[in-house]
DNA sequence: AACCGTCGCAACCGCCGAATT
DNA sequence: CAATTCGGCGGTTGCGACGGT
């Protein structure tokens, strides 16, 4: 029994898809709360949002995922845990919610890893939580030039100290604090670093991205 | 054909931080 | 400044599809 006001759960209709999509296409996305206020959808905005974002927005990719896809999310997951919203934003037309089936449904027996708790950022923890996702304040401390690609957000400084290190040190730091705000830094292979820095100076829909390069 | 176990994916849940009141 | 609401995230669940016996 449905009462008036009742939010409806489960799979959606075509019916309600065609007032989410129609909704949208009048007032764009967001203000996903008002949807069930504004129209008969009996769906919480929650559920109108992920909706959009995984099955009706015309950005998402379906189908199996390319070798070049899996090999991109086994790296951007490598560095990053189970970031899954950032690394779905490198995979171009995936969304979170892919990236994080096709990660526990393929990726982990293909690598042999088991399920559990993997908590993030595998191998870059201070990309934890506490960055949240928007990482402003990056610091990568490097004995090596920074990508060409850097451009006018970014602050480079040539090394100078021991060239034969091929490990760079990364850094995250806390914002605006005065001293001290190094949270905690991890070491880094050259290859992982391009690769970390090409995935963040490239500019993201809605981040803002400050980078500052300092040698040791 | 019927049953059963496994797989894959869509959707829900609970938590958290940001924005708004 | 506190309380409330909203939006976003990662973890988990439920169920239909499929394959093996």
């Amino acid at each position: 029994m449905e009462s008036k006001n009742e939010q409806r759960k489960g799979p959606w209709t075509v019916e309600e898809d065609r007032i989410l999509m129609d909704y949208i296409r009048v007032h764009g996305k967001g203000k996903w709360s008002r949807i069930a206020k504004t129209t008969d959808l009996k769906r919480c905005g929650k559920s109108c949002r992920l909706r959009w974002i995984n099955y009706l927005s015309p950005g998402v990719k379906r189908g199996d995922f390319s070798e070049e896809e899996e090999d991109l999310i086994i790296r951007l997951h490598n560095l990053l845990g189970n970031r899954w919203s950032l690394i779905a934003g490198r995979v171009p037309g995936r969304t979170d919610n892919q990236v994080k089936n096709h990660w526990n449904t393929h990726l982990c027996k293909k690598l042999g890893i088991k399920k559990g708790k993997t908590k993030v950022g595998s191998s870059l923890p201070s990309l934890s939580k506490k960055m949240g996702n928007n990482p402003t304040n990056v610091s990568l401390e490097s004995n090596f030039e920074p990508p060409s690609n850097c451009n006018g957000e970014t602050e480079a400084k040539t090394a100078t100290k021991d060239d034969s290190q091929s490990m760079c040190r990364f850094a995250s730091t806390q914002e605006a604090t005065t001293e001290n705000n190094c949270e905690s830094s991890f070491w880094l292979s050259k290859d992982d670093l391009n690769l970390l820095t090409s995935f963040l100076m490239e500019p993201l829909n809605s981040y803002s991205h400050e980078f500052v390069w300092d040698c040791l």
